[in-house]
Order: C-alpha cells, then sequence, then structure tokens
RNA sequence: GCUCGCAUAGCUCAGGCGGUAGAGCACUUCAUUGGUAAUGAAGAGGUCCUCGGUUCAACUCCGAGUGUGAGCACCA
C-alpha cells in the first residue's frame, strides 16, 4: 500500500503498487498527457515503472530540465529508428544527451549528406504519427549479445562484452527499433513535439583515432515549437559574435593561406592586443613577478633534455643553420629554468617568480586550428613560480585570487574549473602527488565555486588546475592554468642551497591568467561581441564635424585629448552627419563627439554613446571625467 | 591528422547544359556644407585558390595540392 509523496509536500496512497503515470491520471488528466518520466526518491525512471512502497515522486515533463534530457535521449533513438528504416544496412553505436541536443553515432558504408538527414527527418515524423509505444525489457547480457549478432549490430555486441558484470541489461523497444539502453525513455513516439537535424560529421568510434570513423549525426529537440525556434535563433545570434567575423568587419586581424594559424594583427587589433598587454604587466608587477625575456630559437639538446623532444618532435618547428638544430620554441618553461639556473640561488631567494609574454609556435594538426582560439604560434602570458613544497599552497592560493580579479576586470564572472589529477604514466612519489593534488584542491575549494575533477589527465610532471571560458558557441576554450611540476626543474639541473646548506630542488609551478593573448582576445570579442569597453577599446572616442566650420575647433579637441593619453581620432569627411554616425557605430566605437556651431559657441561637444543614448553636450572636462571613469571601471558588470 | 563540405571583386554573396562573369556595400572622381544609423551621379575594380588531366574550348567536368568550415582525434 504505496504512499507516495510529491514535490509539494501533499501525500497520497494507493491501495495497490502503481505505476508512475497512474499516479499522474490521479493527479489529473492533463498531467497525465504531459508526463513523460518520474523521479522516484531522486532517480529518473520511465513512466511506466511501478512503485510497490513508500516514495517520494516527482512527475517529469518537458518544463522540466530531466524532462528535456529524456526528450533528446529518445529523440536520439527516434533517429536512430528512421535511420535503419532507411538503411538498413547502417549499425548503431551511441547516441547520447549533449548540451542542446544529443547525437547518434552510426556505421555506414558512405557518409551522410544533408539531402539524407532531410529524409532521415521526415521518417523521423511520420514514426512520431504512429505513436509507437515505448517498451522497457530486461535480458541477460548472453541473450543481448545472441541478439544483436543475430541482427548484425556488431558495434552493439561490442559494447555489450565491454559492460562489466553479468548483471541484467534493459532494453527499450518501440515498434521494429530496439537498443541496449538505460533510459529512462518517453512513453511513446507520439511525444515529440519539436526536433531538427543539424548536422553530420566523422567521429571515431569510441573516441580513439587508431578505429574506424562512424558517421555522427547531431539534431536538437525541445519541449514546444516554440523553444525549438528559440534555440535557432540564439544559434543566428551567437553566429554573428563569432570573433573571425568581427575580426574583418572591425579590421582587427586576418589570417591568409601563407601562414595558416598565424595571426596578422591589424592597427586595430594590435591596440586591443597591447591594452591587454599594458594590464597584464601592470597585474604582474603588483603581484611581485619579475619581468623577462628569453630566446625564439634554442639548441634541439635542450629540448631534448627537457623531455620535450621526445614527446612533442613533430609539433616543434625546428630550424637548422651552420648544421645545428635549433627548435623555435613551443613553450618558455626550460628558457625560464636558465634564468633560474644563473647564479647561486638561496631558500631566500624563493618563492622566485619570473614572468614572460613568451611567443611560442607549435605544429598543431591542421583540423585543430580555429581563428584565434587554436594558433600556430602565439604569445602566453606565461609564468613560472619557483618554490619550496611547503610554498604550493600559498603560492596556488594567491594565483587563483589573482585569476579572478583579473577575470572580474575582463567581465568575465563564470569560469569553469577542472581538477586533473594523477595519470598512469607519471614521475614523483605518490605522497608528493597526494600533497600537490590536495593543494590543488584547497585552492580550489577556496574560491567558492563549483569545479569538476578529471582523474588521470594530469601531466606527467603533476597536476593541474584549467580554468576555461565559453565562446559564442558553448565550446569551451582553456584560458588559465596552475600546473605542478616536481620533474622539469631537476632535468634541467635547478637547485637552491636550503636552510641547511644542501643542496634542494625547488618546486616549479607553471601558470597562466590569460593561456595566450590571442585565444583571450578571441574570446573577450566574442564575449563583448565586439563592443569592446572603453579601456580596451581601439579607438575610445570618435569627433565628428557637422560642417567644415568647425575642423579647427574638431583637431584642438582631439589634440587636447591625446594629451590626456586618451585614443581618439576624428572623422572631417565631407559626409552627412547620419552617415558617419551609422558607419562609426557599425564600427563600435564607444563615444561620438558630435561638433556643430552651436558646441564651438559653447566650447562642447555632443557626447552620443555607442548604443545611441544622447548623454547631451558636455565640455572638455566633463567628457575628460566620463571617459576616465568609464576606463577606471573595466569590464566590470559590463 | 581523419570524415564530409566549401574556395567567384576589398567585404557579403549571385551566376552559368563547358564558349573567360554580375549585384549590394566599400573604393576613386564630381556635385552637395547637410544636426545623430545610408545625399546624388559617374568611374574603376576579377588569372573565378594552385597545379595537372579530359576537351576544339575549363572558372564550370575529373584528379591532386593548399587554405578554410563543422565534427572527431590531438592540445607540453
Amino acid at each position: 500500500m504505496p504512499k507516495i509523496t510529491l514535490p509539494d509536500g501533499s501525500t497520497r496512497e494507493y491501495e495497490n503498487p502503481v505505476t508512475v503515470i497512474e499516479v499522474a491520471e490521479s493527479i489529473g488528466p492533463g498531467l497525465a498527457k504531459a508526463a513523460l518520466a518520474g523521479r522516484v526518491d531522486g532517480e529518473l525512471v520511465d513512466s511506466s515503472t511501478v512503485i510497490s512502497s513508500d516514495a517520494d515522486l516527482a512527475i517529469i515533463t518537458e518544463r522540466d530540465s530531466d524532462g528535456l534530457a529524456v526528450i533528446r535521449h529518445s529523440c536520439a533513438h527516434l533517429m536512430a529508428q528512421a535511420v535503419q528504416r532507411l538503411f538498413p544496412k547502417a549499425q548503431v553505436t551511441i547516441g547520447p544527451v549533449v548540451e542542446d541536443g544529443f547525437f547518434y553515432d552510426f556505421a555506414f558504408s558512405r557518409a551522410f549528406t544533408p539531402e539524407d538527414l532531410q529524409a532521415i527527418e521526415k521518417v523521423m515524423g511520420e514514426i512520431v504519427k504512429e505513436n509507437l509505444t515505448v517498451e522497457r525489457s530486461v535480458m541477460s547480457r548472453d541473450e543481448a549479445v545472441a541478439m544483436f549478432t543475430e541482427m548484425g549490430e556488431d558495434y552493439k555486441v561490442q559494447i555489450i562484452e565491454s559492460i562489466p558484470g553479468d548483471e541484467d541489461l534493459s532494453f527499450y523497444r518501440q515498434g521494429e527499433f530496439i537498443d541496449l539502453c538505460r533510459g529512462p525513455h518517453v512513453p511513446a513516439t507520439s511525444s515529440f513535439k519539436a526536433f531538427k537535424l543539424t548536422s553530420v560529421a566523422g567521429a571515431y568510434w569510441r573516441g580513439d583515432a587508431s578505429n574506424e570513423m562512424l558517421q555522427r549525426i547531431h539534431g536538437t529537440a525541445w519541449g514546444s515549437k516554440k523553444d525549438l525556434k528559440l534555440f535557432l535563433q540564439r544559434l543566428e545570434e551567437a553566429e554573428k559574435r563569432d570573433h573571425r567575423k568581427l575580426g574583418r568587419h572591425l579590421d582587427l586581424f586576418h589570417f591568409q593561406e601563407e601562414a595558416p594559424g598565424m595571426a596578422f594583427w591589424h592597427p586595430k587589433g594590435w591596440s586591443i592586443y597591447q591594452s591587454v598587454q599594458r594590464y597584464m604587466r601592470e597585474v604582474q608587477d603588483k603581484n611581485n613577478y619579475k619581468e623577462i625575456n628569453t630566446p625564439q630559437l634554442v639548441d634541439y639538446s635542450l629540448w631534448e633534455k627537457s623531455g620535450h623532444a621526445s614527446k612533442f618532435a613533430d609539433e616543434m618547428f625546428s630550424v637548422e643553420s651552420e648544421n645545428r638544430m635549433y627548435a623555435i620554441k613551443p613553450m618558455n618553461c626550460p628558457c625560464h629554468i636558465q634564468v633560474f639556473n644563473q647564479g647561486l640561488k638561496s631558500y631566500r631567494d624563493l618563492p622566485l617568480r619570473l614572468a614572460e609574454f613568451g611567443s611560442c609556435h607549435r605544429y598543431e594538426p591542421s583540423g585543430s586550428m580555429h581563428g584565434l582560439m587554436r594558433v600556430r604560434s602565439f604569445v602566453q602570458d606565461d609564468g613560472h613560480i619557483f618554490c619550496t613544497e611547503e610554498q604550493i599552497q600559498a603560492e596556488v592560493a594567491d594565483f587563483m585570487t589573482l585569476l579572478f580579479a583579473v577575470y572580474k576586470d575582463f567581465g568575465f564572472d563564470e569560469v569553469i574549473l577542472r581538477l586533473s589529477t594523477r595519470p598512469e604514466k607519471r614521475v614523483g612519489s605518490d605522497e608528493v602527488w597526494d600533497k600537490s593534488e590536495q593543494s590543488l584542491k584547497d585552492a580550489l575549494n577556496a574560491t567558492g565555486l563549483p569545479w569538476e575533477l578529471v582523474p588521470g589527465e594530469g601531466a606527467f610532471y603533476g597536476p593541474k588546475i584549467e580554468c576555461s571560458l565559453k565562446d559564442c558557441m558553448g565550446r569551451v576554450q582553456q584560458c588559465g592554468t596552475i600546473q605542478v611540476d616536481f620533474s622539469t626543474p631537476g632535468r634541467l639541473g635547478a637547485q637552491y642551497v636550503a636552510e641547511d646548506s644542501s643542496k634542494q630542488e625547488p618546486v616549479m609551478l607553471h601558470r597562466a591568467v590569460l593561456g595566450s593573448f590571442e585565444r583571450f582576445i578571441g574570446i573577450l570579442i566574442e564575449h563583448y561581441a565586439g563592443d569592446m569597453p572603453a579601456w580596451l577599446a581601439p579607438e575610445q572616442a570618435l569627433i565628428l564635424n557637422i560642417t567644415d566650420k568647425q575642423n579647427d575647433y574638431c583637431r584642438n579637441f582631439e589634440e587636447s585629448l591625446k594629451n590626456k593619453g586618451f585614443r581618439v581620432s576624428t572623422d572631417l569627411r565631407n559626409e552627412k552627419i547620419g552617415f558617419k554616425i551609422r558607419e562609426h557605430t557599425l564600427q563600435k566605437i564607444p563615444y561620438l563627439l558630435v561638433v556643430g556651431d552651436k558646441e564651438v559657441e559653447n566650447g562642447t561637444v555632443a557626447v552620443r554613446k555607442r548604443g545611441g543614448e544622447d548623454l547631451g553636450a558636455m565640455t572638455f572636462h566633463e567628457f575628460c571625467t566620463l571617459l576616465n571613469q568609464d576606463v577606471a571601471s573595466f569590464g566590470r558588470g559590463a
């Protein structure tokens, strides 16, 4: 006689075991119709699940984020069924839910075309109309293997064989289609209201490049047609923020065939770059980093000693000159150790924080390059902290504080934090790994923000924290990082004299706040959709005349603002004011200063903000105050 | 690197059963001195990514290369 407690705290008693859907029916027919699944004592289940003892129950509908996940997961099955109706020889593999949608990977003799996608979508619609019931069943591993072998679904057989233990497996059937699945799923194929197949691309079986390539079809599914439309609009808006597009329109940088993966920075883009660099230099100074600069070309032997040559030789650019092999530096750490190694270091010198805006080159795989986000030539805001084991924790904590302060100035409040811990192949004792992982964990916990643990993904020399931001299409881009390294200092002979006059190896912390200037600026452009805040804007204000009678006044005003250190220019062309306003608004200049006879007479400028807001007439002094305040606020809260 | 797609004027894009191409914006010139998102007119601008092949003829068809897009793999 189960007693069901609903989310609002009310309870209902039933004579006999009931299903989720029966409970929904007893509450109301509308809810029963909308029910997609249930959550029983916190666990997601099918709406057909029988509840036989007292339980907490929530009815899941499309309004629930879990409900949306159920729809999407079921939609992946729907798509697989449609694919197999159209292409009986296509084998199914896996079809999980991803952000905003789902995908399913198929093994098929050829790639699917956009026309195929349309056909698949059409068949999906037909299956929805057929209103097939989705039924759960349970089978033993052996039965399942036999069934899929019989069906010729080799990939499913592999999946089942790789599931450990001999627990029973659950399956979902709708019409002629059956798939191995944990569920839960929607009760019937009529549950789908809005879906769309978005793209097709190759993907390796089991994510391993040595395996064959499958065909991955991506789709999206929503609780209503309206939500689907909103999503598609959101995608369109996001595309407009693409830094590659804005980089061209705003004349910031370009790429060309002769230098793949290497940006040509134009005056305006370089201005942003320089502003970011000036800012970082100041931050580093304030935080007791010593800035250095090291060679671009270093004899190959150093990379052999550091261990990078053996691991990354294919990704390093090398140069031969006078029978000597050099590598263009792919990273700065070995060079920083060379600086550390000059002169005898004492424990009193630690922690020693060296920083460099270090230009690096890496031969990134062609398919991995992406605008400014992943390039072959980039500059890191690199830094290495040489310290003792005891100092790790405080240094990591300080770094995280610094990083958040910087991100805040750039207008980023949402940072994705991840901790990558010891990989299988590693150097250093477990004790040391315990300690360094713990230091990083403590630092992460101290931020008070959620973070994700990624076991086994650390570098071979130590664990790391990665701080990522999202680009306009929701792709996660790693920016800041801090990594503990117990290995490289030793390999390259770094030592300091301890209190007991013994020689000790320092611990090295690799750290970067922005990561690379290129990627970070790419992220910034997308974050602001090109509307750079005043402190970063290449041109902070532009003075516009109405007629050429005001030219001298405009030039004098420009000169005075430049003397105050502002980035200003004039547009005195013989064009109508509306035309010039439009043009410079499209160029996203923060302030447009209009000067006509009225302003000349009163010694003012008419200030128009980027968004179109009219701030009225201002004197030189008033405008300076305004711009100074704007610049001083950085990008906080923008 | 892998799968699939794409490459035409500075930019955004049309176009053609194989007979060397067009629009809008930008650019140049002229007129216009106009108060907050496009003044009008005229002009100039292209080895249709590169190299091979097929063909009387290739920007168009085929192949290779390069770059690029989406996804996968990689990311010290």
